[in-house]
RNA sequence: GGGCGGGUUCCAGAGCGGUCAAAUGGGGCAGACUGUAAAUCUGCUGGCGUUAUGCCUUCGGAGGUUCGAAUCCUUCCCCGCCCA
C-alpha cells in the first residue's frame, strides 16, 4: 500500500486523474493541467513544495492527508521538496496567542526536523525528497530586500486574510510581523522555484501570495493545490495537537483504534475518505449504507478504526486492536495487556493513583474518587480514605485508564 | 505626544474594599443513558488536607493604604480605539 513504484510519467491526463482526487481545491486548475501536460511533454519533474513547521514534531493523521498526496506526485515522478521553517522558528513569535512560543536553538531545530521526516517516512520516501531549511536565504535578506518585498503587497491586500480580517475587525492585535510571516513564505516558493505548492485549505492566502511574489520575480507562478482539513476527534474544530484532538500517526494501535471510535458519526465517512484514503466510490457506499440503516455506525466506525490502525501498524495490529476495545467495551472486560507499576504498597488510593501518573494531583483524585470514577479490582470505590493493601490490583480511571499496582 | 477603554482562573467574560478560589457561558473531566457517538440530565473543574465556617498560592509586574484588596493609591509593563 505505501509502495513507492515510481510510475513515472504517465500521461499527463492519467496524472491529472489520480492527483486530483481527494482534493479540495486546485488553482488555477488550467494552469495546473498545463504544467501536468509541459512535464510530460518536456519530461521534466515538477517541482511541488511542501513547508513545514519545525517547531511540532508530533504528525497526526490530518497530516497525513497532505502528505498522502505529496507521495503519488512522488510516485508519478515529480520532484518533492520539504522547506523547513527555520528562519521564523529561530526568531520566535511574541504575538498571539501562544505567548509561550519561544525562539528554537538551531539544536532544538534540528532535533525536531529528525523526527519530522521520520514521521513524515510513515508516509513517502524522504530519501528522495529534496529538504531545505528557508534560514538558508531568508537570513541573507537585508532589510532593504525586506522592504523591496513588503512594496509589493498593499495592507488592504493582507487584510483580506480571514484571520487578519476577522482580528482587524474585532480590534484584536495584529503584530506587524505577521504579515510578513506570508510573505517569508512566498520567498520560499521564488527560492526553489516551485511549480506547485501543496497544503490545506487554510493555507490559499498565503499560497496565493506567494503567486505574486514569483510573478515578480519573472518566474511562472505555482499552482496550488489544496486538501481538505481533518476535523479532530471532538468533531468541531480541525485536527491540531495544541487542541488535543488529534490521532498521532505515531499512536499505539489500541489508541488509535479507541480514538476513531470517539468520534461523532457525522465524521465516519469523512474519516473513511481522508484518514484511511478509500476511493470516493467506497466513501459514497459507505454513505449509503449508513443512510439507509444497513450499517449500523458503530460497525462503521470500527470498519474504519480497524482500517486505520492497519495502514499504520499492518493487519494483525488492526484485528488485534479490535479484539481489545471489544473486549474492554463491549464486554467490559478488563484489557489483555496493562502497564504495571510497583509501589510500596499500604497507600492511601489517592495517593496510589497520583504516584501510578493516572491523575496529577491528589486534588483531583478526591475529586475522582468521590464522583464514582474509580474502580479498584473491578468495584467502585468512593471512600477518599480508602487504602491500598499489599498485592495487586487493577486501577481504573476513568472509562480508559487501567493500570496494575503491585507493591514493592 | 494627547484623549478614552482595557489586562481576571484553560478560553470568553462578570466582579470593583470583606459574604471571592472569584458569577455566567464555553471547553475539559466524572457519573447516568448509550454504540467509549450525538443529544440530554447530574456533579466537578488551583493546590494541600487531621474533610474543619481549615491552610497555601492565584485576578499584568513592583510597591503602598487598610484589621482586611481582584477591588483603593503610586509606579512600571502590555493591548485596543480615536486624535496628532
Amino acid at each position: 500500500m505505501l509502495s513507492n513504484v515510481p510510475r513515472a510519467m504517465l500521461p499527463a491526463e492519467e496524472q491529472f486523474r489520480i492527483l486530483s482526487d481527494g482534493v479540495a481545491e486546485i488553482l488555477p486548475l488550467d494552469e495546473f493541467r498545463a504544467k501536468l501536460e509541459r512535464a510530460v511533454r518536456t519530461r521534466t519533474p515538477l517541482r511541488v513544495k511542501l513547508g513545514c513547521d519545525p517547531s511540532r514534531p508530533d504528525l497526526h493523521i490530518g497530516h497525513a492527508v497532505v502528505l498522502e498526496k505529496l507521495r503519488q506526485f512522488q510516485e508519478l515522478g515529480h520532484t518533492v521538496i520539504f522547506i523547513i521553517g527555520d528562519f521564523t522558528a529561530m526568531i520566535g513569535d511574541p504575538s498571539g496567542r501562544t505567548k509561550t512560543r519561544p525562539a528554537l536553538t538551531l539544536e532544538e531545530t534540528q532535533a525536531n526536523a529528525r523526527s519530522y521526516f521520520e514521521q513524515v517516512g510513515i508516509v513517502l520516501d524522504v530519501a528522495r525528497a529534496e529538504i531545505r531549511s528557508n534560514s538558508e536565504w531568508l537570513s541573507r535578506l537585508t532589510f532593504a530586500d525586506v522592504i523591496r518585498v513588503a512594496a509589493q503587497v498593499t495592507v488592504s491586500q493582507m487584510l483580506e486574510r480571514d484571520d487578519f480580517h476577522q482580528r482587524f475587525n474585532r480590534e484584536q492585535p495584529i503584530a506587524l510581523h505577521e504579515l510578513l510571516y506570508p510573505l517569508a513564505q512566498g520567498l520560499d516558493s521564488v527560492e526553489v522555484r516551485a511549480d506547485i505548492e501543496l497544503g490545506g485549505t487554510d493555507q490559499r492566502f498565503n499560497f496565493l501570495l506567494a503567486r505574486e511574489l514569483q510573478k515578480h520575480a519573472g518566474q511562472e507562478p505555482q499552482a496550488i493545490v489544496l486538501m481538505p482539513l481533518l476535523e479532530g476527534t471532538d468533531g468541531v474544530q480541525k485536527m491540531s495537537k495544541s487542541l488535543g484532538n488529534y490521532i498521532a500517526l505515531l499512536d499505539p494501535p489500541r489508541e488509535m483504534f479507541g480514538k476513531v471510535m470517539s468520534i461523532p458519526d457525522e465524521l465516519i465517512v469523512r474519516y473513511y475518505r481522508y484518514a484511511t484514503f478509500a476511493s470516493a466510490e467506497e466513501a459514497r457506499t459507505m454513505e449509503q449504507q449508513l443512510r439507509d440503516g444497513s450499517l449500523h455506525p458503530r460497525d462503521a466506525k470500527a470498519l474504519v478504526a480497524e482500517r486505520l490502525v492497519a495502514r499504520y501498524h499492518g493487519e494483525d495490529a488492526a484485528r488485534s486492536a479490535r479484539e481489545e476495545f471489544d473486549r474492554m467495551f463491549r464486554h467490559k472486560e478488563v484489557p489483555e495487556e496493562i502497564e504495571t507499576i510497583a509501589l510500596h504498597l499500604p497507600l492511601s488510593l489517592v495517593e496510589a493513583v497520583v504516584a501510578a501518573g493516572l491523575v496529577p494531583s491528589k486534588s483531583e483524585a478526591r475529586r475522582l474518587i468521590a464522583q464514582g470514577g474509580v474502580y479498584v479490582n473491578g468495584e467502585r470505590v468512593t471512600d477518599h480514605a480508602a487504602v491500598l493493601a499489599r498485592g495487586e490490583h487493577i486501577v481504573k480511571v476513568g472509562k480508559r485508564r487501567f493500570v496494575r499496582i503491585q507493591s514493592v
